[in-house]
DNA sequence: CCGACACTCACTATTTCTGGGGAGTAAATA
DNA sequence: TATTTACTCCCCAGAAATAGTGAGTGTCGG
């Protein structure tokens, strides 16, 4: 590939990609390309396993595994909550903790600035694809207006590729619920004890016990709230 | 706007619509820049609303409505549980009511090629962007090959427009837990028991009740189950 | 037509959770 | 320094959930 590769040809060359080694030159192609200093594709399965690939230094890699910063990293947190594309000037980075965490970070050589995309995708698949840099705010904020489409698009192709090549992380396929089981499982997901999922359903407290077991069967849950947990991060159910 | 707009034009002019009918208008434009029979962005937030704009007729729209169709459709169905977009040949039109809604649906206006691409966001939020129209499968082929990239960048902005009008289902904010509190409601989405928790952070179960009834208090639950799925869908934990 | 599956109801004993109290230490913040 | 916040521990009684079985109806698809 050229080395001035557009986003359009490496798009299509990741597309064709069917190696890791591949997808990790597009990414390193794509980070040549915008000229920033890192270029992350993130993915958290619904079974709170991690995967992914990019140009964040090793070393802060394994650091961030270790220390399981996932649970204080801001931008995980702030992209959770969000829909669309997140500059992390507008994350919360108070908190003792987080600031210790950004302190680190930048001294593992992750830039100041960063972007991040998030992507959803059924049974609470969750990823995010992020460019980070280091630059001042002005600069930082002309490079995403001017890039944001390609980035989005990026993003979205990092996914199918993502996809492609773990199959095994798709969907724990879990059998679908009827449609009681899914009331059911509503019914508590929104505070309703046994008794008033019951009431609402119209059907005995016994019967209602029959669903939620039979729920938690197929969801392969040992309790209610296990059952209802992963009822909702397998996007069986919605609150 | 003129007639020939292209869809970066659009997609500019979108960003600065600040009315229903700006958004309907680069529908309308995007439509006719596409030369497609119809082009939907379809939203169903967690309460199960549904809200969209588009180019169905509103004969349809209506009456999908009233028949609740949203349950059979095999389109909704087959996205539901995808990442990507999606040809609508390649979905399951079997079964005997839903073939019935397919006639119905094209005695109605509606294509025989349909091409979707879903959208997923915090808190179940789940949206669809449509194209569809009548022809050959090899011109429809070629069709979304040729303009899947636009597509998706389409559907991305009006999903942005989406949130902007309906800022009332944006995520809830809530008092942040504490360490202990995310630990202990953590271990009950993965189905723990509260002797189990207890053991597990080296406390003892007293202690642990109290993390969870001031995680309870502080998200507003009425009770454990409901206090993890309030911390789920609220992106306060991930499992 | 038959089989699979969803839906409905029932009983009993055991385990687990919840709600009402009270109390002390350490650390961070104002 | 004073105050708040997180963390830890304890008792008890009543409410709720769970485990193990069983059984009859209706609908849909092969």
């Amino acid at each position: 590939m050229a080395t001035n590769a557009t986003v359009e040809e490496v798009l299509a060359e990741l597309e064709q990609a069917d190696t890791l080694e591949a997808i990790q030159g597009a990414i390193l192609e794509l980070q040549k390309y915008f000229q920033v200093d890192n270029m992350v594709y993130h993915w958290v399965d619904s079974a709170g396993e991690q995967y992914g690939y990019g140009t964040y230094p090793l070393e802060w890699a394994a650091h961030y595994q270790e220390q399981n910063y996932i649970r204080i990293d801001p931008v995980i947190a702030g992209c959770y909550k969000r829909f669309h594309p997140v500059d992390w000037k507008k994350l919360d980075w108070s908190g003792k903790a987080v600031r210790a965490f950004q302190a680190e970070a930048i001294a593992h050589g992750i830039g100041n600035q960063g972007y991040s995309i998030p992507i959803r995708g059924p049974n609470g698949q969750f990823a995010l694809f992020t460019v980070n840099h280091t630059c001042e705010d002005a600069e930082w904020e002309e490079f995403t207006e001017t890039n944001r489409r390609e980035l989005i698009l990026i993003a979205h192709y990092f996914n199918q590729k993502a996809l492609e090549f773990e199959p095994n992380r798709t969907p724990e396929q879990s059998q679908p619920l009827s449609p009681r089981e899914i009331d059911a499982m509503t019914l508590l997901a929104i505070g309703y004890s046994r008794a008033q999922v019951a009431e609402t359903l119209s059907i005995s407290e016994h019967t209602l016990r029959v669903y939620i077991e039979s729920a938690r069967f197929k969801l392969g849950a040992s309790n209610t709230t296990h059952a209802v947990a992963r009822a909702l991060s397998r996007g069986l159910i919605v609150v």
